[in-house]
DNA sequence: GCAATTTACGGGCACGTGCCCGTAAAGGTA
DNA sequence: TACCTTTACGGGCACGTGCCCGTAAATTGC
């Protein structure tokens, strides 16, 4: 019951190349002071032996502390959706905080640009070895990818994607088969006279990520030929009022809407609408395990929501640091998600 | 950069004690060799300074070596099913292993309880510090869990559960609303008029997963007054001669059958069964992400799978093993798994 | 040629905990 | 009192790696 085959250590590798393990240690961090002749010997033996560094004692002897900083939209009272990374990373820190990383927190604004780039600057001041972001603002976005860059420090974005600015990874969803998952579920027992319709209830105006997800379904619809009206709204406000009064106007134009999907977690203001105008054999789906939508789930008012476990997510983003940072290992550039479905009968046992 | 916050180590505990660390060791293992006097000041000390002792320094240090053992069916080519749990444990093993866990397997045939014992009887008589296994058959089970409580090593469940045997945990799925889940789907879109089948293919007799599935998927439709009719068949034999056999004789009886519930993976035999007799129009539901069966999802087929994300069960019980064993935490004694729904559309994105 | 600088390397402590071994003090027995 | 056993504790090495500091050897400058 003895630990035996605990592999070879400096140690042994100082012992084959006739060295101290102080030399060997300099070749393994590449610093300088190490001849040539003998940084090629003792870097064969590493690759011979397979040499694994003991991360426990590593960690243990290491002074440093390693720092990630995350950059998310905070929780506001209208969406609480980033609670959700927020726990995930908040268990990946607690999991991994005894091995001396550190996670800080940043929040900004949904409505505010200038929040973002004021954060990032602040992140960027204090030195981090690593930032996890959701990436809201395209053009903010890419100035932040192209100083990290600059500065050598790796990137992760998580929910939504930029691509071609070097992060680190990408963890989320695949929006356009996201929209397609949602299609299909729509239309599994549509009937073909009725119409559909796309909701997106947004402030931004920017939201490609939306426009991914309507791509997706609309696919759907192209590929399986069917012959249901698509019908799309855009609401710019998102209170209940506003919601209702440009529902009612559509509704009021096209009295044949059997379904609705909404691009986002803002499904349950739909349903409300639904349910206050007694219209709720319209089938809906949206998105986001969030509380207002599990309501309405449960009260058979929302049919499917689509999830993307945006707990994991943040499990995932710090998690993906800590391999590439402590362990030095390779992480994967790309990390869909994937695309989960929640109903009434399943929720209770979901895990975001 | 530095670390700083470290907190305190045995080293202050026993400054303020004035002891020395060994003797703080001592009390901090209930060993023996400590008056009670200094026992009390020293357990004072660490309740106030809400001593955590340091895991990295504390698997350095110690030679121990903890071993878990697993116990599963064997993977044989009738069904990769149990290929998904050993995945998760090897990637589990793999991170904890420089933490000084090691992990041996052994594997039982599905079709001999002997098998079962005789494996048992190899795990307990190496000393192993847990036990992760599928209970497969009940009444070897139940000696198996009285023999560990006895001798206090603790075991976990995974994929299905035998409640009150003192299981450390349950790590598997609520096969009731599995059931209710599946019935949900089924019935999504299907026309009154039609009969439903359920289809049990399962050499063992006492399946009583199968039945609890079985209970829930027919509770779905009294709670909902489904009007369809149930009709239902038990296979005893696995190979494709004998499932076709039986399902043309049931499809020759009930002429109007709309829709097919498989409780268990083996359902890509009666995919194939439809698929050849031209009976696709039959929706078909059924279980687990196996090859074959994401096959006939691709093919539209099977309708949807049922998963319960199996890697990952194996990948938890091994981890509840070392939050228990190492780090000391608690562990929950159910941990059901989510029931997910996998489509034609969403399975590529899947994490089984 | 010699001093000054640079290069290449070794010694050895530290991280926090586990645990072996040694020993002074206390208690027991004749 | 002399001797033995038990109790209660301290000293100190080890785990494998990080890294500071010291120094002999090699190189440079004049």
């Amino acid at each position: 019951m003895e630990k035996e085959n605990t592999s070879f250590g400096v140690k042994e590798i100082a012992r084959r190349a006739n060295v101290s393990t102080a030399t060997v240690d300099r070749v393994l961090h590449n610093r300088t002071g190490v001849s040539e002749k003998t940084k090629q010997r003792i870097n064969d033996i590493i690759k011979e032996l397979d040499y694994q560094p003991n991360i426990l004692a590593s960690r243990l002897a290491s002074r440093k502390i390693i720092t990630i900083a995350i950059l998310l939209p905070n929780v506001s009272e209208e969406t609480d959706f980033w609670e959700a990374p927020l726990l995930g990373i908040r268990r990946a820190e607690a999991e991994i905080r005894q091995y001396g990383v550190q996670v800080i927190s940043y929040f900004f604004d949904l409505n505010s640009k200038e929040s973002f780039t004021e954060n990032v600057r602040l992140i960027l001041q204090g030195d981090v070895h690593g930032i996890l972001l959701s990436p809201s603002f395209i053009e903010e976005t890419k100035q932040f990818a192209a100083e990290c860059n600059e500065r050598k420090i790796p990137f992760i974005f998580i929910d939504s994607d930029i691509p071609d600015l070097h992060s680190l990874s990408y963890i989320g969803p695949h929006l356009f088969k996201s929209g397609y998952v949602g299609a299909k579920l729509l239309t599994y027992r549509l009937q073909s006279n009725t119409k559909v319709l796309i909701i997106n209830i947004s402030k931004e105006v920017d939201n490609f990520n939306y426009l991914r997800i309507e791509e997706g379904f609309r696919s759907y619809f192209s590929d399986k030929n069917q012959p249901n009206e698509i019908v799309r709204i855009d609401i710019r406000e998102t209170d209940y009022q506003s919601v209702a009064r440009h529902l009612t106007y559509v509704f009021h134009l096209n009295k044949d809407i059997g379904a609705a999907f909404v691009t986002n977690s803002r499904v349950h203001t739909v349903a409300s609408f639904l349910k206050n105008s007694h219209r709720t054999h319209v089938s809906l789906i949206g998105y986001d395990f969030v509380k207002e939508n599990v309501g309405y789930l449960e009260s058979d008012v929302i049919d499917f929501l689509i999830c993307h476990r945006p707990e994991e997510q943040g499990y995932r983003g710090v998690m993906a640091f800590y391999q590439t940072l402590v362990t030095n290992a390779p992480v994967t550039r790309l990390s869909y998600m994937p695309i989960d479905i929640v109903t009434k009968e399943n929720y209770e046992f979901y895990q975001n």
